[in-house]
RNA sequence: GCGCUCUUAGCUCAGUUGGUUAGAGCGUUCGCUUCACACGCGAAAGGUCGCAGGUUCGAAUCCUGCAGAGCGCACCA
């Protein structure tokens, strides 16, 4: 027996040489696989941001994703796992733009354009690598050689790709419509991107003319010359539709002119409003439908326009007071009371969101266009369909499988809500928009050759790349085999917090591209919490450090830690006690194996004795285990499977057979003491393999000592096959 | 307003398609330096599975209603 049993086990002295081990064997690739092996299995990585930091979101992801790969693997798949970052656009520009404030006091376009992105290029690339040794000491079995970074050149390619040929088709195109503008990050941002948050403000009734309009946002009523009341609201059937009013406005007086539309709420305030089509979607509608004019009133900055009087150039907070000031001394508020409503606001910035009229480019949902090839269920080749019936054909036919009913119906729901996908951002670092311009003239998709052509200064959203994902990783646009091999991916277990925002685009864009789903099968999983149920955030100073549980307990052990009694799609309360549990687990594990070893001689590894009929019910019962922990990785059903094994090894192996063992071992009886050995070292390999996928590191260091083996590593050892 | 999820032992949670005395970890109590392991061993206490109905031979599990907690979407003039 190698002498390192006679201590414990030391998860901080082991883990980085298997993990180097194991990436010198270069099975993390699957064309070094051993064996023939026909079947793909294959997941992309969710890439993290690429200047973030290892958080338990990720290990939880690593563990899940890890533990499934590596049981495919085990079970002979050629198993493919490709590691990527994201460039995380918006985050990574402001992250070096506060940092040349704060170092240099200058902004962003002090530097320039260029400079800008070369740094934030050398910032991403400088912190790379500590996310992707972060993900290394979980253990995650990622093949490195086909790793992807959003921004790097093949991706750079297949984004252009993807944009020429949608704007082809017809499904992405530019436009001024109303976009959701935040004024401190000076950008747009998508419906997805929106935070609401509750505020507490004042309703303003202002009498305007014979009418008494509401409004929380009186600063933006300055170009208003149209009433809007329902058309069956009796209070207000004696104005038609179109009929002109002159009354007394903030600014003079103003010819006003009565709409009727039926989107107007009869209970709200008084049934009617003024319409501000450039600065509130709903607005915007209307006055689309009534050919009405979208004069802006607050710019970029958030300040009032001239149309604004003396309150040109005021901030919003500002003037919002001295303009109320003022109606009030026109006697033109009526009323003011108490008003509690959401306001949105950037996700990223905090900034309430003013909506504005900008020219920006949309991906078109509800244009048909004509799917020439397709591989999803319940969509013909040559179908004529729209962007969003697509995504809801895949997972309604089953193209994408989503087992878990409620995020199904979530799914449904937004799809259902669904409106065109502004992807245009006004910030310098990501994929810049592909397009360049020269008077009427618009080239799409590469640079055209001569001279004046004026590329786009917008970049797109970040997850317009990231929706392309699935194949970009494969090497699309090129036909790659890779993409023969690999795609449609086997599954993908994302956060339900981005099912929306990426898995719904990942199936739009598979769809349209390809004509595939991006993946089989999505579980989706829910959040690591802290141990009061609350979200890890900065400001709570309640982060835990993934890093720092693995020096303290083993990555091992934060695996079975994240992973037991946590069914997929629900929150987790992280619990140190328990990662701590699974350390001992571990250290369980190592003396198991060290009895066994102890007792067990290099013939009961190598000779396939009949063993004595008393010793076939734990076989049988060891067989069974192996046959239900199948069924539940077969079924993601990880939580399951792991908490089964645990308490296999450590109540039935340990506590009943080895403590049995010791009497017959002590025993008179030869035969009796070869057929237990036998029996031990059996259960222990049976045990090693159906653990792995869990506890990586510990059975694999066990596995090295044993005396015989079934292949070099316990990586591409064969799973255990039980009928 | 529409929708989703949850309510099981002191705490955190499992319990896949309804089937024998409802499980785990941690915690608690008692006893053990027993020759794999004190990162351990042995034993014990602890639950009318949120409430009320219903379906069924049988319900923690399916249906309906109610209560509480959390979340998403929409509206928000």
């Amino acid at each position: 027996m190698d002498e390192k049993f006679k201590k414990p086990y030391d998860p901080a002295g082991t883990e980085a040489r298997i993990y180097a081990a194991w990436e010198t064997s270069g099975y993390f690739n699957p064309d070094n696989l051993p064996g023939d092996r026909t079947e793909p299995f294959s997941v992309v990585l969710p890439p993290p941001n690429v200047t973030g930091v290892l958080h338990l979101g990720h290990a939880y992801e690593d563990s899940l994703q890890d533990a499934v790969v590596r049981f495919e693997r085990m079970r002979g798949k050629k198993t493919l796992w490709i590691p990527g970052t994201d460039s995380a656009a918006i985050a990574t520009q402001s992250r070096v733009e506060k940092n040349l404030q704060k170092e240099e006091g200058k902004s962003r376009h002090d530097i320039g354009r260029d400079e800008l992105v070369r740094r934030v290029r050398e910032f991403a690339k400088a912190s790379e690598s500590t996310i992707l040794s972060q993900v290394r000491r979980m253990g995650a079995s990622l093949d490195w050689s086909r790793y992807a970074y959003t921004l790097d050149e093949r991706r750079e390619r297949a984004v252009a790709t993807a944009f020429k040929r949608m704007y082809d088709a017809g499904l992405i195109y530019r436009g001024s419509r109303i976009v959701n503008w935040d004024p401190k990050g000076q950008t747009t941002i998508s419906d997805d991107e929106i935070v609401y948050e509750e505020r507490q403000d004042t309703l303003y009734y202002l009498k305007y003319g014979p009418f008494t309009i509401a409004t929380a946002r009186p600063e933006t009523k300055f170009g208003d010359k149209w009433v809007v009341v329902h058309p069956d609201d009796e209070r207000y059937a004696a104005f038609k539709d179109g009929q002109q009013i002159e009354l007394e406005w903030i600014e003079g007086p103003i010819t006003a002119t009565v709409i009727k539309d039926a989107v107007i709420d009869r209970e709200f305030g008084t049934g009617a409003m003024t319409i501000t089509p450039a600065h509130d979607a709903t607005d915007f509608e209307i006055a689309e439908r009534h050919g009405l004019p979208k004069e802006q009133v607050i710019d970029e900055y958030g300040k009032l326009l001239p149309i604004a009087g003396e309150f040109a150039g005021m901030k919003i907070a500002d003037a919002r007071p001295k303009i109320v000031e003022k109606l009030r001394a026109k006697g033109l508020v009526a009323k003011e009371e108490p008003y509690t409503h959401n306001v949105a606001t950037a996700e990223r910035t905090g900034a309430i969101i003013e909506p504005q009229v900008k020219l920006q480019w949309f991906v078109d949902v509800n244009h048909p266009f004509t799917l020439e090839h397709s591989e999803i269920a319940g969509v013909a080749s040559g179908a004529e369909i729209t962007l969003k019936q697509l995504m809801r054909a895949a997972v309604e036919h089953g193209a994408v499988a989503m087992p878990q009913e409620g995020f199904r119906s979530a799914y449904f729901h937004w799809i259902d809500n669904l409106r065109d996908w502004c992807i245009s951002r006004q910030i310098w670092f990501g994929h810049r928009i592909p397009v360049w311009y020269r008077g009427e003239e618009i080239a799409v998709g590469e640079a055209p050759s001569g001279e004046h052509w004026e590329q786009d200064p917008d970049v797109l959203d970040t997850w317009f790349s990231s929706a392309l994902w699935t194949f970009s990783t494969l090497g699309w646009p090129e036909e790659t085999a890779d993409l023969e091999t690999y795609h449609p991916t086997s599954f993908m277990s994302p956060a339900y917090e981005i099912l929306p925002l990426w898995v719904a685009r990942m199936i739009l864009m598979a769809g349209f591209h390809l004509g595939q789903a991006p993946f089989k099968t999505v579980m989706i999983h829910g959040l690591v919490r802290d141990s009061k149920g609350r979200k890890f955030s900065k400001s709570l100073g309640n982060g835990i450090d993934p890093l720092e549980m693995i020096d303290k307990y083993g990555a091992d052990a934060l695996r079975m830690g994240l992973l037991v009694g946590s069914a997929i799609g629900h929150d987790i309360r992280f619990d140190e006690q328990k990662v701590k549990g699974y350390k001992h687990f571990a250290n369980k594990l190592w003396n198991i194996a060290r009895f066994v070893l102890e007792n067990t001689n290099k013939e009961s590894w190598s000779d396939k004795q009949r063993l004595q009929s008393e010793d076939f019910p734990y076989k049988n019962e060891m067989d069974r285990v192996a046959r239900e922990v199948s069924e539940h990785l077969e079924g993601y059903r990880t939580y399951m499977a792991a908490e089964q094994l645990y308490h296999y090894v450590w109540h039935e192996f340990a506590d009943k057979i080895i403590e049995e063992s010791k009497g017959i071992l002590n025993g008179p009886d030869e035969t009796a003491k070869t057929d237990r050995r036998w029996l031990l070292a059996y259960l222990l390999s049976t045990c090693l393999k159906l653990l792995h996928p869990f506890m990586p590191f510990v059975t694999e260091e066990i596995y090295q000592s044993l005396p015989t083996k079934d292949s070099d590593y316990l990586m591409v050892a064969p799973w255990p096959v039980v009928e």
